[in-house]
DNA sequence: TATTGTTATACTCTATAACTATA
DNA sequence: TATAGTTATAGAGTATAACAATA
């Protein structure tokens, strides 16, 4: 007798990220138009309405190493979003904030995640909604990931 | 008065690339310890239980670029779990299957997704878990992702 | 010409590890 | 020696576009 192997669908895990992955791509289409990427966006709205935080809080809030957050920020950089200082105090660290550019470009790029927000998720009524964050809020704090930025 | 920016965790959209991340990462893992990566083993599931589809049926299936296919084919086939033929009638065409190799290493890696399945969502109830499915399930239905393997 | 695949190229995302400059 | 960051390298994942062979 052959060996019983579950659909592949079957699997919550599976049908997550098929859904993320629509989600985010649909997302990123959106972010393109305006020129930056799902990450970096991640990396702008983490720091925005904080004056500054070093590479290695943005690393830990966003679940990230820091050399990955110093590649992401390099290219912030480069499009003048994000600005990258000395620490006055201590000779070794650095602090990343977002230049008036990039702060002001913050509510566009929020409005486009709720767009893309109100379009993936339009056919769910508020009660599966509801539920869903819910499941997934406690998901997020029994699984330990980094869901509330701390501040 | 500052433009108001809901917190990026207010997004559904954030919290499922989270908790999608993390189940993904966590069954990589698995698979790594395996010789094999998340996007191999979904081409092997596709092709379970079949006798040998074309690339492009693959690409349908699967949701990705008949390229994209070759490449993760051209793995599979270094590491002689996938084989690729001529298709006698069509020139043109090639069909890929599973070797006996990976047609019994298939059960095994089914296995250790359904162990990261119940790990990362041990703690959901029986109730929340046929929720969650119902509402992933509606959602791939309603964005016409390619959710039930054509057969 | 249209179609099937493959190849070439490129870019994002991310990790690991080596390295530099302080502390 | 330990810490903060950067740099170098690598590989998965994926796309686009050019190309070859065949229909």
């Amino acid at each position: 007798m052959a060996p019983v192997v579950p659909e592949l669908t079957a699997h919550l895990g599976y049908r997550l990220r098929q859904v993320s992955n629509h989600v985010s791509h649909a997302f990123a289409r959106k972010l393109a138009a305006q020129g930056v990427t799902v990450a970096e966006w991640g990396l702008m709205r983490t720091l925005y309405g904080k004056e500054r935080l070093p590479p290695s809080r943005l690393a830990d809030e966003m679940g990230m190493t820091r050399g990955a957050i110093t590649k992401l920020a390099d290219r912030l950089i480069a499009k003048a979003l994000v600005s990258r200082e000395a620490s006055p105090d201590d000779g070794r660290a650095q602090t990343l904030r977002l230049t008036a550019k990039g702060t002001h470009f913050v509510p566009r790029l929020a409005a486009l995640a709720d767009q893309n927000e109100a379009e993936c998720f339009a056919h769910l009524s508020v009660r599966d909604r509801t539920v869903l964050a819910r499941i997934l809020t406690e998901t997020v704090e029994r699984l330990g990931l980094t869901g509330v930025p701390v501040d």
